[in-house]
DNA sequence: TCATGTGAAGACATTCACAGCA
DNA sequence: TGCTGTGAATGTCTTCACATGA
């Protein structure tokens, strides 16, 4: 019980987001089988998850929205704010600065990393830039353990090993590369690529399914 | 057998890559233990994957390369062509054609929808833009198969029903929601504030793991 | 000897089904 | 009644371990 799984913990962050962004003004509680609906899962699936982060709610009133969220930010949020950063400043890493722009209090990206010169030393979307080089020496200054990849695949492995050495602990990889880390790093791969790719496939005739095998 | 896990696939495309991006000039065949390494697997669990696809390897050679490719690409790949439609076309909508910019021969993104007048009707990166009101519309004369949704979470429900009407039969999602859809369409959703939340939680001390339930 | 292909075991995840409670 | 919390059952995925073949 101590540990929770991954797939535990994405859809406890689901169901977070899914509450904070749904307009609670009329009810204060939700059942299992509400929230189920809106996340796509079954409701045992939604009592098993909300289990683990030792919430309990009342067979009458279900679970107490606003309890819910604070119980499940307790389990997932970082104690104090964090500072994240992110390599390549390319056209997906720009939109992740614009995107994440003000979108959580807790986590911020304060700093990006680029080998253009063009756009180091500069402001992007309110996010300061600096040249690949000085990675690790500004990430281990700041105490930074979140990185996110977006640069072309040729540089992803020596990037994270900046990384590595600037002392992150986690990667969150848009590079359609793998990335060789020590076990104790945690990465999360979000190929693009592979993303259109499997979806073509399951969008295929017949649920996704043809077997020609050559 | 006859049904490949949604896991499987995901696996195969990702060794196609790899296969793919390694310069294999020296070696024709890749033993199972090698391509797990690569891709982060056991050789087991290679084996079984490539089980699946029907080619079948030699204990002396291994898989020769260029057959395995071709033995993925036919299960993967669609018969044709095939277009792609995306919805959005703010940061993370253009970064995406840009990224996908003659990326692969067989899939492209042939339309964008928004409803900026100032973003429609014009060409980006490459693709023709039109006003989300004729999204159905264009989707189902071209017979587009496959939608790629980039909108802010307010508009993706509203979006996501166009794409079924217009015939689409798989979504790919980065808007922060979860999509109601018939059960014959298939959604993969890439909610990117998720992704680094839970790059953050198991970037946490001690492997990710706290427990101070509130 | 060393790798493949695969039955069987094991680990993990989901769902069932029901006791207990308001 | 209609929910929660959870043991037990089921289902799915991964790994083991070995027969087989070059």
């Amino acid at each position: 019980m101590s540990l929770i799984s991954e797939k535990t913990i994405e859809r406890l962050i689901l169901y977070r987001g899914l509450l904070l962004q749904a307009n609670h003004e009329s009810e204060s509680g939700i059942y299992s089988h509400q929230l189920g609906r809106m996340a796509g899962f079954t409701p045992a699936q939604v009592r098993r998850d909300l289990m683990q982060v030792g919430y309990t709610g009342s067979p009458a009133r279900g679970y107490d929205i606003a309890k819910l969220i604070q119980s499940i930010s307790a389990l997932v949020d970082p104690a104090e704010k964090r500072e994240i950063a992110l390599a390549g400043i390319g056209s997906i890493g720009r939109a992740i600065l614009a995107y994440f722009q003000g979108r959580s209090s807790l986590l911020e990206i304060t700093a990006a990393f680029d080998t253009d010169p063009e756009k180091t030393d500069r402001v992007i979307h309110g996010c300061r830039c600096y040249p690949v080089d000085r990675l690790s020496e500004i990430i281990l200054a700041r105490g930074i353990r979140t990185g996110i990849l977006c640069v072309p695949s040729g540089a992803a492995q020596s990037v994270t090993d900046a990384f590595v050495a600037g002392g992150v602990r986690g990667i969150l990889n848009y590079a359609p590369t793998r990335l060789i880390v020590p076990p104790d790093v945690y990465v999360e791969n979000r190929d693009m690529i592979m993303a259109v790719e499997k979806v073509v496939y399951f969008s295929g005739p017949r649920t996704g399914q043809r077997k020609e095998t050559g």
